[in-house]
DNA sequence: AATGAATGAGGTTTCATTCAT
DNA sequence: AATGAATGAAACCTCATTCAT
């Protein structure tokens, strides 16, 4: 194990930290166009380094797919802490995110599949920016249903399971499937 | 090719009639068990035949997953013309409908992502199974519309694209996911 | 074994002879297509019979090829038997033959390939017909070499070594080669 | 396809150009001992690496027998310029030339056989090669012809479908077949 | 006797991961 | 630290042969 341990980004040096975000950059782009069929070599080819610098910064391509979501649970977060500091009636503020979500979701849908394998263990590790995503949805959630404006029994963790559904939609592309109009439905379905 | 063909059932010979669902019964379980990994090796062993067996009756493992779905979807269906006979609550019935099915998706769920790569050969493959689902579960929607219990602007294919959601839910576990729950607010959703 | 035996052809039954003679047609048009690719379940469609009957006659799919090699040998030992009758100068006559059965080896040039590696084996199978095709042949040559028009060198068994080289030329088809061409070339130097 | 190229040999690592040639020693080996039995498992143990090694310099069992042909063909192309070069009776050059040839072909007779399936394809891929030995081939003779000493219809490509025939000989092996005997009889052909 | 479904060893090829350069 | 060649277990599939019907 003389792989770069996960939370040392501060520490990497320049390049290597450069190195690290053109790898996942890569990735994103290659799980994108070929879902489960994407190799390590193509990710490396990709990002322009070779197979054994990705395995410096990421120990097993599960890791790498795991740190792919943690970055998009980061994303989620970042966006649902900037969404509490908006003003605007809650439940539309709530919406919003969901839709701005959504959108970050869809750029790189394939990569949901690609986990189908070990979803347990993502769970795992993406943990701790899972509950950063949750604390402000919850405040959110709180402040709509407040406000009167959001159906009183929904909880904080229907929101994920929903939209998870709605990136479901995305890929598992079936005749006439439309995540948009998924998630619309979806967000009726939130509505008081 | 020598494979089998696929609507010859009544014309194979009843060892191979038994043999042809015994590996679709294997293939369920198997996939059930290990997902996308499962080997046709395994499909073979658990079945009790050689895998050549399994060759001769679907030329592709491909050609295995997409019966297998076809299948799912005649249960579906069959399971929708039964509803049409139902008496009771137009909307009542329709939501018992979804309850049922997705019982059978929850048995074998693991299957869905098995199929996550191909999902485009699979609806094309399993085309007229679809149809055959929709045409009652159309009729199911608009009894419930004019009864005025669901909501006016859903459309058929909107169900099987919420479904679909849920099934999501089966498999991509995260934590305090609940596919039960998934449904009911789907349902609730639906109704008027 | 309860594969016929070989010699049995006159003790058959009608229908078992008839089912043998259409095996061996089938086997040679499926070899003379596919070459070395053609499959035990190809002839038996092609012979029109279930590959079990294929098995039933030839108890490998060696021994089939043998009897192929065995059976054009005896139409090489006929057409040398015949020659022996004819007059003409002895070495037309001698050349006529081995045009002919050079055309009668470009019917089904593939199989001489199909049998590249057992040709061992082949060679103590057919020893017999082998033997029924040098003694006229031996005879022919004789002549031609008391009548001082054919080459006093040759011996008998390098004209089935040569006659082996035309037929590479048939299927071992390179740019410009012409199997006519090199069977005259090679009589020509068997000329005196 | 992350196949090594194959004009890239200068470009490689030592140690994968060591591979490469230990690859197709050990392919020449293995295809001489089994013919068209060989497996690519056992040219990769043969030859001391894995399987692997083997796909990343070939990326297919036929593409690693037609580098062996290609090579052979070098050689003989190699050894037609060096007899451009020789002093001496320009038929006898022609002559000696065809039995070194003829040697080469014999240390590894076998391939000719493995290539038996898909000699078209083999021909499109060396036909630079093959182009490389019929220049000086061409010269050769026409300079034995000009000095009277060979029969003047022979034409270049007479010669390597001659020389196919002698090959035959040494791999279909019958009764009293020699090829040396062969070649000298087509040499004594080819002479005025 | 005939059929063709079943068998399963064995073939080619892939790809996550390791390790020499 | 970076590279990419090497590894080899394992995946999918074929086909000569057997055997139940």
């Amino acid at each position: 194990m003389t792989a770069i341990q996960l939370g040392d980004q501060r520490q990497l040096r320049a390049d290597a930290r450069r190195n690290r975000e053109r790898i996942l950059e890569g990735a994103r782009a290659v799980f994108a166009e070929c879902g489960v069929d994407a190799q390590m070599d193509d990710v490396a080819r990709r990002a322009g380094v070779g197979v054994g610098t990705v395995y410096r910064h990421f120990p097993t391509k599960e890791a790498l797919m795991v740190e792919l979501v943690r970055q998009k649970f980061r994303i989620f977060a970042q966006n649902a802490r900037e969404a509490l500091e908006r003003d605007g009636e809650p439940f539309a503020v709530l919406a919003d995110l969901l839709r701005q979500n959504a959108e970050v979701c869809a750029r790189d849908a394939a990569i949901q599949h690609a986990l189908s394998g070990f979803m347990e263990r993502v769970w795992t590790e993406v943990h701790a920016e899972f509950e950063e995503l949750l604390a402000p949805t919850a405040e959110l959630i709180a402040r709509a249903q407040r406000a009167g404006t959001m159906r009183p029994d929904v909880t904080v963790t229907d929101i994920p399971m929903l939209m998870c559904g709605v990136s479901a939609t995305m890929t598992h592309t079936g005749p006439d499937f439309d995540w948009h109009r998924h998630l619309e439905l979806v967000i009726s379905m939130l509505h008081a």
